[in-house]
RNA sequence: GUGCCCGUAGCUCAGUUGGAUAGAGCGUUUGACUACGAAUCAAAAGGUCGGGAGUUCGAAUCUCUCCGGGCACGCCA
């Protein structure tokens, strides 16, 4: 039972009155603005022309049919809308049951079942630091990609490491010009990446080392064994750093393919392309013309006969589809490479892949530190695991402060710093710039990850206290306007959940967890629970126990932990 | 220059398949712990929805135009 299911059930009812199809009415049932004026609404305004009769005559005549349906409570025409009541006392039985019982159920209709994607996010540079930057990415896949389960699809999470490319040339000649393997040792990413900022420092006033960065690039495609053991080496230190900030956020991928897999993958590519007649030589380079559709051409061979990205991504896309049966493959990255995607699954289509449509660059705005943008090249980088590292301290002096007797505080901090730091960036829509202030991350009051896991404890720590009832809401027990609100997000979970896996964009589901939080609260503030009186006791007992069930499931589903206590 | 994205309260953002009086949080001011967790709740203050024009019963939402900010525009990814 969801509040989709009684919207189904009001549109049957009138339907053939207003003369529109069931889903099309369904569709038009609104939340009013105000819950005084009821649970749903039916402007009435654009029936108004067909019948030609007036709303609020349309209205009044569909509350006449509306009234009969099960579950409504009245129904009554007001100004051209036609406001509708649910009634509570059943409906609340039938959702926290379900709740309770299966919150999987509440949240899904498992839509995706049969179906397989593919989705890439993270994706790193190897010998390049993990700052902040890469925050975004990585924690939309990842709650993209528990999202997309709970809707039954087949997920796999593919960590597209940046492994190959002119960018190793560089590092390799940094590293043979001013590093050593001993510097390198003690601490391999920072090392790394000084040495690959000094050479972008160095190359602004000597060009020639551009020349020399892409000349190594070229011994590594050749399979030059110095460069190869430098490549390999830096490959295993950063990957190691790397695991250690996904463990820490607790994310995980079911594949680590860098670049470098498709090495021997892009010949059948570039080939498949010139027998289409799809390649074109412009300038020494190979390349598609895509001016026919209103983008500049895309590059498949470089004029040094090196590879280039948008030739791996072809061959990827291929992989991913065959190797894991994907029809559907998302990429969660940056804005800036909007053109690049929009070029790479047009010439998909030309080589008349069919996934090609299925095939969503999920982008997101660029994040910022303070106001000033990151640039990598230049050395401006913020590290993930700094900010990490703070954010757990705050939580730990929190915890010190508000609930010293607590145990396993490190273990929670972490959870609860961890958590501020993810919900912080998830809460927005992807498509804004974010700009990344530690005064707002350290921040753990009001729509903060440590709010939604605070109201989370809250509610277990009531149900621990309440002890191992069996747990249901009454019949006889009428709810409240605060214990309706409750009931009522509860019954649009899946809503929820559909317009967040739409829509790609994990800040939906961030906000359905805040207002759940926010309900809750509100309710647990002036309603007693444990010392109420039967049926009051076992039927709040059911809500707060369903609303944690809500709760640990939406914070799983944004890749937040749910401690019961902190 | 061309294309795309963004512009809502002092700040950060919801609301954008067109619907009723534009909502939250932070910050500010104030009130509530002998109470099942005060990382909470309640209240106040705070708005030319970037400007203008249009479409219509109705526009923050759609169209046009202008302004402001961001990103991209061939051998980086």
């Amino acid at each position: 039972m969801n509040v989709r299911s009684i919207k189904r059930a009001i549109a049957h009812a009138i339907a053939d009155a207003v003369a529109r199809p069931v889903n099309d009415v369904a569709q038009m049932l609104e939340y009013p603005p105000n819950p005084a004026l009821g649970d749903l609404a039916l402007p009435c305004f654009p029936f108004a022309r067909e019948m030609r009769k007036n709303p609020v005559q349309i209205a009044e005549e569909l509350a006449e049919r509306v009234r009969q349906v099960d579950g409504v409570e009245s129904a009554q025409a007001e100004k051209g809308f036609l406001n509708i009541r649910l009634a509570r006392a059943p409906f609340a039985q039938v959702v926290i049951e379900q709740a309770i019982a299966s919150v999987h159920d509440l949240f899904s209709s498992e839509r995706g079942r049969g179906r397989t994607a593919v989705i890439d996010y993270s994706s790193p540079n190897i010998a390049k630091p993990f700052g902040v930057g890469h925050l975004r990415s990585t924690i939309i896949g990842h709650a993209l990609k528990r999202m997309m389960r709970e809707d039954g699809w087949r997920v796999e999470g593919v960590n597209h490491l940046g492994d190959w490319g002119t960018q190793f040339g560089k590092v390799i000649a940094a590293y043979l010009k001013w590093g050593s393997e001993e510097e390198v040792r003690k601490d391999p990413v920072k090392e790394l990446f000084r040495l690959y900022v000094r050479f972008h420092q160095e190359a602004e006033s000597a060009p020639e080392l551009e020349d020399e960065g892409r000349l190594w690039f070229k011994r590594l495609e050749e399979g030059d064994p110095e460069a190869t053991r430098l490549w390999r080496w830096f490959i295993d230190e950063s990957l190691r750093a790397f695991k250690q900030v996904y463990q820490l956020l607790g994310v995980e991928f079911e594949h680590y393919i860098g670049e470098s897999f498709y090495n021997d993958k892009m010949d059948a590519i570039v080939q498949e392309l010139r027998e289409k007649g799809l390649l074109v030589e412009d300038q020494g380079a190979e390349v598609v013309d895509l001016s026919a559709y209103g983008m500049p051409p895309c590059i498949i061979v470089k004029s040094d006969g090196t590879s280039i990205y948008a030739t791996r991504d072809l061959a990827a896309a291929d992989y991913r589809h065959k190797a894991f049966g994907a029809d559907t493959l998302l990429y969660v990255v940056g804005a800036e490479q909007k053109l690049h995607f929009e070029q790479v699954f047009k010439v998909l289509e030309l080589m008349g892949r069919d996934y090609a449509k299925n095939c969503v660059h999920v982008q997101f705005g660029l994040m910022k530190f303070n106001g000033q943008r990151l640039s990598t090249r230049r050395g401006h980088v913020v590290y993930l695991e700094d900010v990490l590292q703070k954010a757990i301290e705050e939580a730990r002096a929190i915890i010190e402060e508000k609930n010293p007797g607590l145990e396993n505080k490190d273990v929670i901090a972490r959870q609860v710093g961890v958590g501020a730091v993810i919900f912080n960036d998830l809460k927005t829509y992807r498509i804004h710039e974010v700009d990344f202030r530690y005064e707002d991350v350290l921040n753990f009051d009001g729509e903060t990850g440590p709010y939604v896991q605070y109201t989370h404890a809250r509610a277990s720590s009531v149900l621990r206290k309440a002890g191992a009832d069996a747990l249901a809401w009454s019949p006889d027990y009428a709810p409240d306007d605060a214990e309706w609100a409750l009931v009522f997000l509860l019954a649009q979970a899946n809503e929820s959940l559909e317009r967040a896996v739409d829509a790609y964009d994990p800040s939906v589901m961030a906000r359905y967890a805040l207002q759940m939080c926010h309900a809750f609260n509100r309710f647990y503030h002036d309603h007693p629970i444990l010392q109420a009186d039967e049926p009051a006791r076992t039927s709040r007992l059911a809500l707060t126990r369903a609303v944690r069930e809500a709760l640990a499931k939406s914070l799983f589903l944004l890749g937040i932990e749910a401690p019961e206590e902190m």
